[in-house]
DNA sequence: CGAAAGGCTCTTTTT
DNA sequence: GAGCCTTTCG
């Protein structure tokens, strides 16, 4: 098969030019992932490189797998020598071969977001710090921030310019004591020891740098300024490097990544070729020019033109609908139709929204309509307290100086260790500056606490102790299920509330156990950490599922779909009301709608509510201004913007009406509410259907409430509250 | 030590 | 609403 012969002259050229720096800037739909394939393919069997020369580097394994399927098919044959995966993956790889120069114990744990913050806490408590006047997450991210700028602690306190920056300082320092102390590292770490290693051991770099005769970056616009530190450092021998990616597809900036890496990239590699892609073979000229119009109130950006010899395709629909349950229901609804009337499945559909609180509506009609759906995100797999209590317990077997993971299972299930034990114990590992583990069995052999806690804490050391020992004979599943009985956590479990579905969460991680029964127990055990490590939510996205999927707009980039709705589309929510105060945060907004339109082949459904139920409590909002600029010809549905809606029946296709309460009420009358008492009407808001209004009650406060559900009656009164 | 209750805050996106 | 934290009591 001839490589370049599908392809268009832009796609043509972006493949072959394997010389040098190569900048490709890739419009959505524009074969993309297509063009990294074939440009692979292309150095192998034409140009006669080795695939274990090239390193590609993706943003999710999920998108490192696709692209392999696809090499593979192109060349008819498996390619295991190439390298590739995410930035992550890769630097694990790297630390766990190379770490020893850099003084890490290649079975070094990983830490996620969850870990981090525990270790914040404790490092809080260490410095006498008070958590609500430190916000644990902002110390996080203030960590985070300045290790995707590979600043050290050392370096911190240079830069130095507050209050708070100084505390910031000294809970790095500490913070990055305890993870060393523990033989972990946190994700930002992977990137950032990789780069100081090349930095600090040239002749280890040099050996990478020759290996890698062509580097390849797919998704460079959300690279952070590590990242392309690592990228540079790789490829600094043949310069043979070429990244992919779209500015108006930048949507981590809140992970640091930094657009500047392409004004970076052209400057630093002067000798650069620039190839833009923009025919985009997805989508249809309607949702392309929905897409364009979005995107073009950006101010800070470098107009594209996109275009497409797609056929029009049909409107893209605005719909609106009175709250979120409506929303879902529409959804749904929608999606029968699409499926017995125009011969859609539902893995054609897809269903996007801003944060994943909003999933629960649409999940909860999904339920109900009995309609198959399949959730990306949420509580993540990973990430549940059963599964995170199991993979502690194997954590801390791998590394017992775990200080995250040996506090986490301490005491569950329950033994008998409290918070005091374990305080005391925190205190002795602090003074000797030694792990947690060690502290324990230093505080058994000198006997130096009561000899009940003494003889509690003797048989969890037995405890472990077995296990560590059992690990090195056992295949992975069958130390798994010597925790579960031994530890009793089994039990616990399952006696516990919900005690079935975690126990199937467990089942489902021995699962994962198994395929890693082949190898040996050790390597066996650290390849099952690293892997549970890095696994994104997306990767699990499974295809073959004949489901509708749920997916935030963030996982959404890299997908496609014939159909998409994006739901609340509302100000507040898509515009996020934390991107208010700042332009360029509201610029990283409308790219992110820009992202979830263009995942659409065929259609294209925004939704809009006019109340919400977010965390709790209720609102209203307006429209989001993205719909503003969505030019007319381009929507089917009138007149929604002028307060006018359609009515529900038509949205619907069928009738559907709110009981409109035939209460006629207006600001100042006096009502009576059965459980709230007496009270004097101080708002009225119209929606379509219902109304919502404010009562004052004299007793009971302020309270919002629904005309149509609210048990009142009008009174009369000639008299003013009493004051 | 542990269970239960109450209060509090924080609600974005995730490798 | 939920999850986290603190407080209280047995």
């Amino acid at each position: 098969m001839d490589i370049l012969a599908t392809l268009n002259p832009a796609q043509r050229q972006a493949v072959e030019t394997v010389e040098g720096p190569l900048l490709i800037l890739a419009g959505p739909g524009s074969g993309k992932t297509r063009v990294i394939a074939h440009r692979i393919a292309y150095l192998i069997k034409v140009c006669g490189v080795s695939p274990s020369h090239i390193m590609a580097v993706t943003f999710t394994n999920k998108a490192a797998r696709a692209m392999t399927e696809r090499l593979e098919q192109l060349l008819g044959q498996a390619v295991e020598a190439l390298t590739s995966g995410t930035f992550h993956a890769i630097c694990a790889r790297v630390l766990r071969r190379e770490g020893k120069a850099a003084g890490l114990d290649s079975s070094f744990v990983i830490y996620d977001d969850e870990d981090q913050l525990n270790v914040i806490k404790q490092t809080l408590q260490e410095l006498n710090l008070d958590p609500k006047q430190y916000a644990p997450r902002a110390l996080q991210s203030a960590i985070s921030a300045a290790k995707s700028r590979l600043i050290s602690p050392k370096d911190y306190v240079r830069g130095v310019d507050s209050y708070f920056e100084e505390i910031v300082h000294r809970v790095y320092q500490r913070y990055q004591q305890l993870l060393s102390q523990g033989q972990a590292v946190d994700f930002d770490d992977l990137l950032m020891k990789a780069v100081q290693l090349f930095q600090d051991h040239p002749e280890v770099l040099s050996k990478y740098q020759s290996r890698y005769v062509h580097v390849l970056v797919d998704e460079f616009q959300d690279t952070n300024i590590v990242q392309y530190s690592l990228m540079k450092q790789l490829a600094g021998k043949y310069h043979n490097i070429c990244v992919v990616g779209d500015p108006d597809q930048s949507i981590y900036s809140w992970r640091f990544a930094d657009l500047r890496n392409i004004l970076s990239f052209e400057k630093d590699y002067p000798d650069v070729k620039v190839v833009l892609l923009e025919q985009n073979y997805r989508s249809t000229k309607t949702i392309l020019e929905t897409a364009s119009d979005i995107i073009s109130a950006n101010t800070r950006r470098k107009p594209k033109n996109l275009w497409t010899e797609n056929e029009t395709g049909s409107k893209v629909s605005i719909i609106e609908s009175y709250n979120e349950e409506e929303e879902a229901q529409f959804v749904v609804n929608k999606i029968e139709g699409l499926i017995s009337q125009e011969q859609m499945s539902l893995r054609d559909c897809a269903v996007m929204y801003r944060v994943n609180a909003q999933s629960r509506a649409l999940e909860e009609s999904f339920i109900r309509y009995g309609v198959p759906y399949k959730l990306v995100g949420g509580t993540r797999f990973y990430q549940r307290r059963e599964v995170k209590d199991v993979i502690a317990y194997l954590r801390l077997i791998h590394n017992p100086q775990d200080n995250v993971s040996l506090p986490r299972i301490i005491n569950i299930p329950k033994r008998g260790i409290g918070q005091t034990t374990l305080s005391q114990l925190q205190t002795w590992a602090r003074t000797y500056d030694i792990p947690l583990y060690d502290a324990l069995k230093q505080a058994v052999e000198g006997n130096v606490l009561s000899p009940r806690v003494t003889q509690t804490l003797a048989g969890f050391t037995v405890l472990v102790d077995r296990l560590i020992s059992q690990s090195h004979a056992l295949p992975l599943s069958g130390l798994l299920d010597e925790i579960l009985e031994h530890t009793g956590y089994g039990k616990y479990i399952l006696e516990g509330e919900q005690g079935e579905e975690r126990w199937e969460n467990i089942m489902e991680l021995k699962n994962v156990a198994r395929e890693y029964d082949g190898l040996n127990p050790e390597e066996a055990l650290a390849d099952f950490l690293e892997k549970v490590s890095l696994v994104a939510d997306v990767d699990e996205l499974e295809e073959k599922a004949d489901a509708v999927t749920l997916i935030t707009l963030h996982q959404s980039k890299g997908l496609e779909f014939p159909v998409v709705f994006i739901a609340g589309l509302e100000e507040g929510i898509l515009p996020h009301r934390r991107s208010f105060g700042d332009p360029g945060e509201m610029e990283e907004e409308r790219r992110l709608c820009y992202v979830g339109v263009t995942r659409a082949q065929k259609q294209v459904y925004l939704l809009r509510s006019y109340r919400r139920n977010l965390f709790g409590a209720g609102s209203a909002n307006p429209p989001s201004r993205f719909l503003q600029d969505i030019s007319p010809h381009l929507i089917s549905t009138k007149g929604l913007w002028e307060e006018k809606a359609a009515p529900l029946a038509e949205v619907y296709g069928q009738p559907l009406t709110y009981p409109l309460s035939t209460l006629e009420l207006k600001v100042g009358d006096y009502v009576r509410h059965s459980k709230f008492g007496d009270g004097i009407v101080t708002n009225c808001l119209a929606g379509r259907g219902d109304h919502e209004i404010t009562v004052a009650f004299e007793e009971a406060g302020v309270k919002k409430l629904l005309l149509s559900l609210a048990p009142l009656e009008k009174i009369e009164r000639d008299y003013d509250f009493p004051p």
